[in-house]
DNA sequence: AAGTCTTGCAACCGCGGGCTA
DNA sequence: TTAGCCCGCGGTTGCAAGACT
C-alpha cells in the first residue's frame, strides 16, 4: 500500500492550527470545494498536508458541527451505539449529527467510559464488571486448562480456543441479551441525570426499524422469508462478516413482529431516551485555538467572529443580526457564516468528488436504497434536517431576509450531509446484512 | 505562589481499502 | 495483476488548562 506523499514532505507545518490557516482553509473550501485533499494545502496556500487539512476541516472548520458539551441523550445514544457497533466512531458519529468521530471517541475515553465503570459496567463489553471478572477467571483457567492440552500436542484443541476467545461461542456460550440488560442499566444512568424520557422514540425502534427495512425491503440477498428471532452474537461470526458488533454484545430480534419489537423484556419496561434534542448543547469556547474568520470581498456575507460568544452576520455590511451565545444551534441556524456561502463543491472539485457531492435534482434521479434510507434517516437526524420542528421554531417570525437567502446554501450542504448519511446508513447496516449468507439466516429460523 | 497531577481534546500516525493506470 | 495514490478510520500522543497539594 502506498502511504499518503506528504508524509515524505518536508518543512510542512504540524501541530496546532493558527486563525491564519483557518481562514485560509475555510476560504479555500468555501470558494472551492476540497475536491482532492492532497492539492488543497497547494491550492489554498498553506505548510499542511492534505491530510491535516482534511483532518482540521472535518473535526472543526466544518460547518454543520455542533460544537459544545454532549447533552444526556446524545451520551445515552454513544452508549448504545456503542454497545452495537464498537469502537466503530465514524459509525457512531454518523447517528450524531453535528458530532466527529474524534470528538465522540474523545468522549467515550475521557468520560464515558469512566461513567461506566463507576457503575459497574464494563466499558468494552457494556456488561457488569462483575460478570466479565467472572468471565475473565473462567477464560483464565479454560486457557490454563487448555495451554496443558495443547502442550500435549492437540492442534485441534488450540482451534477451539481460538474460536471461543474471539466471542464466537455458538455451542460453548448461550447467547444472552446483554445489551437488553446493559440498556436497562443506561436508563438508569440517564434518569439519575434527571433527563426526559421520551419513551417511544429509542433507539432500540430506530436500529429495529432499520434493521427490519434493510431485510424488507434490501432487494440483495435478502432472505425472503426472515422468520423467527435473529441472535446478533451469534451472527457475529467474526471480524469479515459484517454485522458489525461488539462481540459480546446480543440484540433480539422479532422480524414477524409488525412493530419490529425487541424481543426482550428489559426493553418492553425500559424507559431508554434516545431522541437528539439539539436544543441541548451550549457553545463553548474551543480551549485554544479560536478561529477569526474574514471572508473574501465578493462574498456577499460575512461573518466575524469576534470571539466565541458572539459573532455577526451581515450581508454586504449591512448587519442583519447580532447573536449572543444562546445555543449551538442558534448559533448554527441564525448566525452560520456557512450558511452565507455557497459551496461549489460540485462547480471545481475534481472528478471524484464532484461524484460525491452530486445533488439529485430530482426524486427520480435519487436510487432507491438512498430514498428509503432518508425515510429511515428522517426522525433521527432532528438536527441535521430541514424538517426538524425544533429548528423551525428557532427560526420562527424572526427569520431574517439574509437568513432566508442563506437558506439555500445551507440546505444544499444539509442535504448533501443527509445524503451521505443516509448512504453511510445504507453500508453499515445494508451491507452486513447483505453479506449474512443465507446459510447464517437459515441457523435462527 | 509554585509545583505537580489530572483532564480534555486537537492533531498525528499508521494502516487498510478503494480506485485507477 | 500490481503498484501507486488517495481517503478514511481508529489508536495514540502531546500539550494546554484546570485542579490539587
Amino acid at each position: 500500500m502506498g502511504r499518503h506523499s506528504c508524509c515524505y514532505k518536508q518543512k510542512l507545518r504540524k501541530g496546532l492550527w493558527s486563525p491564519e490557516e483557518d481562514e485560509k482553509l475555510i476560504k479555500h473550501i468555501t470558494k472551492y470545494g476540497h475536491g482532492c485533499w492532497s492539492s488543497v494545502p497547494k491550492l489554498a496556500g498553506l505548510q499542511r498536508c492534505g491530510k491535516s487539512c482534511r483532518l482540521r476541516w472535518i473535526n472543526y472548520l466544518r460547518p454543520d458541527l455542533k460544537r459544545g458539551t454532549f447533552s444526556q441523550e446524545e451520551e445515552n445514544l454513544i452508549i448504545e451505539l456503542h454497545a452495537v457497533l464498537g469502537n466503530r466512531w465514524s459509525q457512531i458519529a454518523a447517528q450524531l449529527p453535528g458530532r466527529t468521530d474524534n470528538e465522540i471517541k474523545n468522549l467515550w475515553n475521557s468520560s464515558i467510559k469512566k461513567k461506566l465503570r463507576q457503575r459497574g459496567i464494563d466499558p468494552n463489553t457494556h456488561k457488569p464488571l462483575s460478570e466479565v471478572e467472572n468471565n475473565n477467571e473462567e477464560k483464565a483457567s479454560a486457557n490454563s486448562k487448555n495451554n496443558e492440552k495443547t502442550s500435549e500436542g492437540s492442534s485441534e484443541l488450540s482451534f477451539v480456543d481460538a474460536d471461543n476467545s474471539n466471542t464466537l461461542g455458538l455451542a460453548a456460550e448461550k447467547p444472552k441479551p446483554t445489551s437488553s440488560v446493559v440498556l436497562d442499566r443506561y436508563s438508569l444512568l440517564e434518569n439519575s441525570a434527571g433527563s426526559t424520557n421520551l419513551g417511544n422514540s429509542s433507539t432500540h425502534e430506530f436500529f429495529l426499524n432499520r434493521f427490519h427495512d434493510q431485510t424488507s425491503s434490501s432487494s440483495c440477498n435478502k432472505p425472503s422469508d426472515l422468520t423467527g428471532f435473529l441472535s446478533f452474537q451469534q451472527m457475529n461470526y467474526g471480524p469479515n462478516i459484517g454485522l458489525s458488533m461488539n462481540p459480546n454484545t446480543t440484540l433480539f430480534f422479532n422480524s414477524n413482529s409488525k412493530t419490529t419489537e425487541m424481543i426482550s423484556d428489559h426493553f418492553s419496561t425500559s424507559n431508554i431516551t434516545s431522541t437528539l434534542l439539539p436544543s441541548t448543547s451550549i457553545l463553548s469556547a474551543p480551549a485554544r485555538v479560536k478561529p477569526s474568520i474574514n471572508f473574501p470581498s465578493d462574498n456577499p456575507f460575512s461573518v466575524k467572529f469576534e470571539n466565541w460568544d458572539s459573532c455577526t452576520v451581515s450581508n454586504n455590511g449591512r448587519s442583519t443580526g447580532n447573536v449572543s451565545s444562546a445555543s449551538a444551534d442558534q448559533l448554527q441556524t441564525n448566525c452560520s457564516f456557512f450558511e452565507a456561502n455557497a459551496f461549489p463543491w460540485t462547480a471545481s472539485d475534481c472528478g471524484k468528488a464532484e461524484k460525491e457531492a452530486h445533488i439529485p435534482s430530482s426524486d427520480s434521479e435519487i436510487p432507491e436504497d438512498i430514498k428509503w434510507n432518508e425515510y429511515l434517516q428522517t426522525p433521527f437526524l432532528l438536527g441535521n434536517s430541514g424538517h426538524n420542528p425544533g429548528v423551525q421554531e428557532m427560526y420562527g417570525e424572526t427569520k431574517s431576509e439574509a437568513q432566508f437567502a442563506a437558506e439555500g446554501s445551507l440546505s444544499n450542504w444539509h442535504h448533501q450531509n443527509q445524503q451521505q448519511q443516509s448512504l453511510q446508513a445504507a453500508e453499515i447496516y445494508g451491507k452486513h446484512f447483505q453479506r449474512l449468507p443465507a446459510a447464517t439466516f437459515g441457523q435462527f429460523s
